[in-house]
DNA sequence: TTAGGGTTTG
C-alpha cells in the first residue's frame, strides 16, 4: 500500500478504497474502532517537519471539518515516519485531506489549544493520506491553471518503502531525545491503573552495554502495553523519549510509540508480540532478537525467572506460577479465591478454602483425583479487580505468588474452618511490588503449550470433568456370560504393556490405570442414537444435549417477531434475498440479509451472509446456496446474534453452536484477508464465540464370563466408529454407520449364536456422581471397531 | 497527568 496517494480533480473521495467509511471528526474517540474509518478535513495549520532520528520524522497538523463549527471539529493530526516527510512536501495549508489507517489518542494539548479532546496518530504501513486541492480556475488557458494541473494531474504516489529504523544502544542514550531501542527485560510490572487516566507499565531493560534503563509506558488501553510474560523477554520500543530522573536516564513513551516483544529463549521461534495494529518487522529485527537472546543467555547477572510447577513449590518461597483457572469465588471485597491447576501435584498439604457452591464461578467440585492437583490462591486488594476480568479456562501466569506454611486465617470464614495448621496457602499480596500481578497467557505461547501437554497427560488416566458424564445417566444391574476365543470385532491401538484381565479381576483392582479386557456388548444407551450426540466445550469442559429442531425453530420464530427498525453495523451492506419455494405452491418471500462490505469487495459475496427474519426451515433451504449463514435478529434497534441456544452458523447441512458460558458473542465483521476458506472457526473467532465441539457419548454394558461392567464411550468414540461426531450430526451415512455397528455388536453372530467378542482398552478413573459420592468409572479408549456385517475385516 | 521497582500483611 502506498504511503500516501495525492491526486487532483474528482475530489478526495475518488481514490479512497470503498471499504473505508467516513466518520465525522466530532465522533472521534478512543472507544470507536477506527480501523476502517476515514476522516476528511481542510488543513488549517501545518506544523514544521521535525527530525526524530535518521530517517524518522514527526509533523503535526490541524484539520477542520468543512461546513461545521470550528470549536468542535478541528482535530490535531500527528504524522510519523516517511508519511510525515511526504506530507510536508506534498500538502499545503488549505488542502482538503482524507486520513485513513489512523489510531486515536488523547490530545495532550486540549487545555491549551481548546481543540478536539482526541488526536489522530498516523504511523506505520496502514496509515495513509489522500489529498486534493480546490479546483483550478475555470479558464483552462490560464497559465497558472495549466501549470497546476500539469504538476498535479500525475498521481503522486510512493512505492511502499520500508521505514528504516535505527536503534540506540542503551549505553549511548542522551537526555532530551526521541529514540528507538531494543533491550532485554530484567524487571517488569503488569500494567496497573495510574492516578491519572492511563494504565502504567514500568519495566527495566538492559543490553550488551550493560546499562540498566528504567522505562515507563502510559497508555489508556491495555492492548497497547508491552506484552511481557517473563524476565528475559526481548523488547523493542519505537519513539520513546529520554529524560533524567534520579541521576539516570529513563525512557517514557511518546507520540507514535509502538512496542513489540519476543520470547527470550535461545533457539525459540521469533514471534513478534505486537501491541499495535501494524508494525514493522524484518530479517534485521530477527537477527537483533537472536543476538540479544544469545547475549542474555551468557549473562549470569540476569535474574532467572522463578517459574516453577506446583510440584516444586517450597514453603515460604515467592514464585511465578503458570496455570489454568478452573473456578473462582469472591471471599470478600478485598479477597478473591482462584482455583487453579498446572497438572502437577504439590507434595505439601494444601489449604482448603470452604466456599458456598453458589458463590463459585465454574464447577463447584471436581473428582477426588483432580482435587488433589488444585491449588487455592487468595488474591488480595488490587488483584481482586484483575481477577474479575479472568475467564474460567484461561491460562494464567501469576507473578510473585507466596507459599505460606502454617495456620492461615481466611477472611470471611469462621476460624474452625480456616485453622489448618501445616497447610500451604498461596497468597497474591496486594500491590504491584516485585511485579505482583496476574496475566492471561495466549494459547499459542510455548508455556501454555507445555502446560496443556502436562494437563492432558493427567487427563489420560483421570479423564473429563466427570460429573458432566455422570449427570447424564444413573446406574443399572449386572449378570454373567461365557468366555470365548473367537475373532475380535475391534482392535486396540494403544501401546500399554498390560495383560488382558477379566471383568471381575478388574473390579477388584485398585482404582485408576488402564486395563485390557475381552468382552461382549450386553446393552447400550441411548437406544435412540441421535441422543448420543452431545455438544462439548473444551474450555469449560461442560457438555450439553444438542437442541432439538422444535426448540431451535421456536428461537427462530421468536427472533423474527421483533421486526422493529434496526441499524446494521457500519461494515454491513443490506439487501434482500428470495427464499426458494419449498413444496410447490408455497409462497415465495424475501428476507433481509446483511453482507460484509469487505468480503463483497473481495468477490466473496456468497461465502457469508447474515440472515434476518427467517424460519429454521427457510434457513436450511438457503444453506444450500450460501456457504455460511449466520442468523441475526433485531434487538432494541440493533442487529445482534440469536440466543446461543440456536446454531450461530449454518454451513450446508452442518450447524454449529457456541458455549453460552465461554462466548463473548457480538456481531463483528469477519476478516477473511488471506483466508482460503471461510469456515466455522473463522466465523466463531470473529463473533467472539467459543465453538462447541460435537461429540458422541454412550454408555455400554459389557460382559464376560466373570462379570458385567458399565463403561462410557466418549473420548475415543469417533475412533471406535470411524465417524466424526460432526458428520454424525449432519449426514445419514455417518449415522447409519453407527447404527450398523451397534446392531452388529448386539446381535448373535453366525453359527455360534453369541454376540461378537471385542478386545477393548479401558481407562479407569474416579469421579463424583450427582450426590457428590466418588466412584470408579471406566471409559473405552484407543479401540476401533474393525468389522461390519457387509464388509470383510478392516484394519 | 499518571510513575519513577525492591528490603514483601491477610
Amino acid at each position: 500500500m502506498p504511503v500516501h496517494v495525492l491526486s487532483e480533480g474528482a475530489g478526495p473521495g475518488a481514490q479512497v478504497p470503498a471499504h473505508l467509511t467516513r466518520i465525522s471528526i466530532s465522533l472521534i474517540s478512543t472507544s470507536i474502532d477506527c480501523s476502517k474509518k476515514t476522516v476528511k478535513g481542510k488543513v488549517v495549520h501545518k506544523g514544521r517537519l521535525v527530525s526524530l532520528a535518521d530517517d524518522d520524522f514527526i509533523l503535526k497538523t490541524v484539520i477542520q471539518e468543512e461546513d461545521s463549527q470550528p470549536d468542535t471539529t478541528s482535530i490535531n493530526v500527528v504524522l510519523l515516519g516517511a508519511l510525515a516527510k511526504d506530507f510536508n512536501q506534498a500538502v499545503n495549508q488549505g488542502d482538503v485531506v482524507v486520513a485513513a489507517g489512523f489510531t486515536v489518542g488523547k490530545s495532550p494539548t486540549v487545555h491549551k489549544d481548546k481543540l478536539h479532546p482526541f488526536n489522530l496518530l498516523l504511523s506505520g504501513d496502514s496509515a495513509c493520506i489522500y489529498v486534493s486541492r480546490p479546483p483550478p480556475p475555470a479558464d483552462p488557458r490560464s497559465p497558472l491553471a495549466a501549470k497546476r494541473s500539469s504538476t498535479l494531474s500525475a498521481e503522486v504516489s510512493r512505492a511502499p518503502k520500508a521505514p528504516k529504523y535505527t536503534y540506540v544502544k542503551l549505553g549511548d542514550l542522551k537526555p532530551g531525545a526521541v529514540v528507538n531501542v531494543y533491550g532485554v527485560v530484567v524487571f517488569f510490572k503488569q500494567p496497573f491503573k495510574s492516578r491519572g487516566t492511563d494504565f502504567c507499565s514500568t519495566l527495566k531493560i538492559t543490553d550488551p552495554s550493560n546499562r540498566k534503563i528504567g522505562c515507563t509506558v502510559f497508555c489508556e488501553k491495555l492492548d497497547n502495553h508491552p506484552k511481557i510474560f517473563r524476565i528475559g523477554d526481548i523488547i523493542r520500543m519505537h519513539r520513546v523519549k529520554t529524560q533524567f530522573f534520579n541521576d539516570s536516564i529513563t525512557l517514557v513513551n511518546t507520540f507514535g510509540f509502538s512496542v513489540v516483544t519476543f520470547d527470550g529463549t535461545v533457539g525459540g521461534a521469533v514471534e513478534p508480540r505486537a501491541s499495535s495494529r501494524s508494525f514493522h518487522f524484518d530479517q534485521e529485527d530477527r537477527r537483533t532478537v537472536e543476538e540479544l537472546r544469545s547475549w542474555a543467555a551468557s549473562q549470569t547477572v540476569l535474574p532467572s525467572a522463578p517459574t516453577i510447577p506446583l510440584s516444586a513449590v517450597q514453603p515460604k518461597a515467592y514464585f511465578d506460577l503458570t496455570c489454568q483457572l478452573l473456578a473462582r469465588a469472591d471471599i470478600d471485597c478485598t479477597c478473591t479465591l482462584l482455583r487453579v491447576w498446572d497438572g502437577t501435584r504439590c507434595p505439601h498439604r494444601l489449604l482448603k478454602v470452604i466456599v458456598a457452591p453458589d458463590a463459585i464461578e465454574g464447577p463447584s467440585s471436581f473428582s477426588t483425583e483432580k482435587e488433589k492437583l488444585i491449588a487455592n490462591i487468595l488474591a488480595y486488594d488490587n488483584h481482586v479487580e484483575s481477577a474479575k476480568q479472568l475467564k474460567i479456562g484461561d491460562f494464567l501466569r501469576i507473578y510473585n505468588l507466596r507459599a505460606i506454611p502454617g495456620s492461615s486465617k481466611v477472611p470471611g470464614l469462621t476460624s474452625s474452618q480456616s485453622d489448618q495448621v501445616d497447610h500451604l496457602a498461596f497468597h497474591l499480596h496486594g500491590g504491584t511490588a516485585y511485579g505482583r500481578g496476574i496475566r492471561v497467557l495466549p494459547e499459542n505461547s510455548p508455556d501454555v503449550q507445555e502446560l496443556k501437554r502436562t494437563i492432558e497427560g493427567f487427563a489420560e488416566d483421570d479423564e473429563l470433568n466427570d460429573s458432566a458424564l455422570l449427570e447424564i445417566w444413573s446406574t443399572p444391574p449386572e449378570s454373567p456370560s461365557d468366555a470365548g476365543t473367537a475373532e475380535s470385532s475391534t482392535e486396540r491401538s494403544c501401546s500399554h504393556d498390560v495383560q488382558p484381565t477379566t471383568l471381575s479381576e478388574l473390579k477388584r483392582s485398585d482404582p485408576g490405570g488402564v486395563h485390557h479386557v475381552r468382552v461382549q456388548l450386553r446393552s447400550y444407551e441411548p437406544q435412540r442414537l441421535h441422543q448420543a450426540l452431545k455438544l462439548y466445550c473444551s474450555k469449560c469442559t461442560s457438555m450439553q444435549d444438542v437442541p432439538d429442531d422444535e426448540l431451535v425453530a421456536g428461537l427462530f420464530s421468536e427472533a423474527s417477531g421483533d421486526s422493529g427498525p434496526c441499524t446494521p453495523p457500519a461494515w454491513a451492506l443490506s439487501g434482500r434475498v428470495n427464499i426458494p419455494g419449498g413444496s410447490s405452491g408455497s409462497s415465495k418471500r424475501a428476507l433481509g440479509v446483511h453482507l460484509s462490505t469487505q468480503l463483497m469487495s473481495e468477490g466473496k459475496t456468497k461465502e457469508l451472509i447474515f440472515l434476518m427474519g427467517s424460519t429454521l426451515a427457510e434457513t436450511c433451504r438457503l444453506a444450500s446456496g450460501y456457504q455460511n449463514i449466520v442468523p441475526v435478529r433485531s434487538s432494541g434497534g440493533q442487529l445482534t446474534l440469536l440466543d446461543l441456544s440456536a446454531p450461530f452458523l449454518f454451513r450446508g447441512r452442518k450447524r454449529y453452536y457456541g458455549c453460552r458460558r465461554c462466548s463473548e458473542a457480538a456481531l463483528r465483521e469477519p476478516s477473511a484477508e488471506g483466508v482460503e476458506l471461510i469456515d466455522e472457526k473463522i466465523v466463531a473467532e470473529a463473533l467472539g464465540i467459543q465453538l462447541l465441539k460435537f461429540c458422541l457419548l454412550m454408555k455400554l454394558e459389557l460382559q464376560d464370563a466373570t462379570d458385567t461392567l458399565e463403561v462410557f464411550l466418549w473420548r475415543d468414540a469417533e475412533l471406535f466408529f470411524s465417524v466424526s461426531a460432526e458428520d454424525a450430526a449432519a449426514n445419514q451415512e455417518a449415522q447409519d454407520r453407527i447404527r450398523q455397528t451397534m446392531d452388529f455388536l448386539s446381535s448373535p453372530e453366525g453359527s455360534t449364536g453369541e454376540c461378537p467378542w471385542l478386545d477393548v482398552c479401558l481407562s479407569a478413573y474416579r469421579a463424583a456422581d450427582d450426590g457428590g459420592q466418588n466412584r470408579t468409572c471406566y471409559q473405552i479408549c484407543h479401540t476401533a471397531f474393525t468389522k461390519l456385517p457387509s464388509e470383510p475385516a478392516r484394519s
